[in-house]
DNA sequence: TGAAATGTTGGGGCG
DNA sequence: ACGCCCCAACATTTC
């Protein structure tokens, strides 16, 4: 009776995972471990919301082990004593795990890899939860890309067909006494802000499965348009079932092109666009590999002497409670901490204002996010703040500010997704909705505020403050 | 996956 | 019928 352990991190799902087909396929008896050890994941140990989705997902995956008749066998603390001491109790000879790819997985994995190898312990590592591993793609000089077009020219003309793998059976799960409880981990946070999530999210495989399902037949054929509209269930709101690895963009794939073929050939829903925008995650896993210090450090060194704005800690309480006077962006960040999600045109909003507006340093907001979001992923949080402060690799350019109330407008026209998040301007009309600071009387009603800042002015500072940086960088003294 | 300023065009009202 | 003005709609440029 040979015996492996799976690793189990960022890959919470028992179908199209290679790392546990493979230990089934090549030994008779599999123990499913997990290790909480958010201390490995320094400086970004996972935030709030982010251990909430993990409870609920972890939990959701040991009922799928219960089924089998196998049990998830959780631990705590120092990933490769666990490894070592269950190695020993279990007589296992290989330990079997998908890859990560963000800088302190990588250091972890490779530490613990040599380190049970030197012990005559096999370890497979494998590729499980992009569709290419970052050093597969590569520009004709063999060097990372640095741009997402050709990036993704490459990479989808490069895309593996080959079906999921189906849902893993082992011979025999075995089951070990010493685990601890769920419970244990304490990832459910003590003051229960999080009563609302119940409502909107499943998490684990199934959810994460049904949510594709749904997708698949209510939105995907409005995608392109319908994405940009915060009021809507536009997008497929998978991110966090990505993040967990619930489900792989290799099945995301495969049922968008299944979907794409069922239909009659004159209204096939277009998968394209949604494709892209995993290339997007792709591409961001791409540079945070390549490139690992981006999660701290400006991409583009011309930025470095740009003066960012001490605000004070009210200040950016404000921006992170939703009470800036600037509706689109309060509705957005009340969203996020009703939801753990904000829509991505939100998103990009309210990072617009943060960096621009008030030009606060996007690692605040990249911070705040990662503690609220329960799709909080370390390459995708670093891309968008990058991108959006105008510091990245392929960045929106420094000029490129978002007028919130331009947005609303165009994006929301008719209020719905303000009234929901904002209600006590539920019943202003909706001309004074996207800009209640045109009708003095409005905020007096209400006790809506007044903007923390005035739009126009800050664009315009910043836009000087980028002239500067220009100027100085042109004539160096 | 910008916004605002500036430039151009063309239709309609009007004398 | 014509020129003129106005202005909306669209295009281009600039940040």
């Amino acid at each position: 009776m040979s015996c492996a352990i799976v690793w189990f991190r960022g890959d919470l799902r028992l179908a199209d995972n290679p790392a546990l087909s493979a230990a089934c396929a090549e030994h008779s008896q599999v123990l499913p471990l997990y290790i909480h050890s958010p201390q490995e994941a320094a400086p970004w140990r996972p935030g709030a919301a982010s251990r909430w989705w993990l409870h609920h997902s972890l939990a959701a995956l040991n009922e799928r082990f219960h089924a089998k008749g196998g049990s998830l066998h959780i631990r705590h603390g120092d990933a490769l004593s666990v490894l070592r001491q269950l190695a020993q109790a279990t007589r296992a000879e290989a330990v079997y795990w998908n890859r990560q790819y963000e800088p302190a997985a990588i250091a972890r994995d490779t530490r613990i890899k040599e380190a049970l190898r030197l012990e005559g312990i096999h370890v497979h590592s494998k590729p499980g939860n992009l569709w290419r591993e970052p050093w597969q793609v590569a520009t004709k000089v063999g060097e990372p890309y640095r741009v997402f077009t050709p990036f993704w020219r490459s990479l989808r003309t490069d895309l593996d067909g080959s079906p999921p793998l189906p849902v893993a059976q082992a011979a025999q799960w075995l089951r070990l006494d010493g685990g601890l409880p769920l419970s244990a981990l304490e990832l459910l946070p003590r003051i229960r802000w999080d009563t609302g999530f119940g409502q909107l999210w499943k998490p684990g495989e199934s959810g994460a499965n049904e949510l594709l399902e749904v997708f698949c037949d209510d939105a995907l054929s409005s995608y392109a348009k319908a994405r940009d509209l915060p009021a809507r269930h536009g997008t497929s709101r998978l991110s966090p079932h990505l993040h967990f690895g619930e489900i792989t963009p290799r099945q995301i794939r495969a049922a968008l092109l299944r979907h794409a073929d069922r239909r009659d050939s004159r209204n096939r829903p277009d998968p394209e666009p949604y494709l892209r925008e995993l290339g997007w995650r792709e591409f961001a896993h791409h540079l945070l590999y390549h490139f690992p210090t981006s999660t701290q450090e400006d991409f583009n060194p011309n930025f470095a002497g740009l003066r960012w704005a001490e605000i004070g800690e009210d200040q950016l309480a404000r921006w992170q409670s939703g009470r800036t006077g600037v509706p689109l962006v309060d509705a957005g960040m009340r969203e996020l901490w009703h939801t753990g999600w904000m829509h991505n045109r939100v998103r990009m909003v309210a990072a617009s204002f943060l960096t621009k507006n008030l030009r606060v340093h996007w690692q605040s907001g990249a911070r705040w996010f990662w503690d609220t979001l329960v799709d909080a992923d370390l390459a995708n949080n670093t891309l968008g703040w990058q991108w959006v402060a105008g510091t990245g690799a392929d960045a929106a350019p420094y000029f490129r500010i978002f007028n919130p109330v331009t947005q609303s407008q165009k994006f929301d026209p008719d209020g719905v997704y303000l009234r929901r998040w904002l209600p006590e301007l539920a019943d202003v009309p909706t001309r004074v909705l996207h800009e209640p600071w045109a009708d003095p009387a409005c905020l007096r009603r209400t006790g809506y505020p007044s903007p923390m800042v005035d739009l126009a002015a800050s664009r315009q500072a910043a836009l000087a403050a980028y002239s500067e940086l220009r100027r100085v960088r042109e004539v160096p003294d």
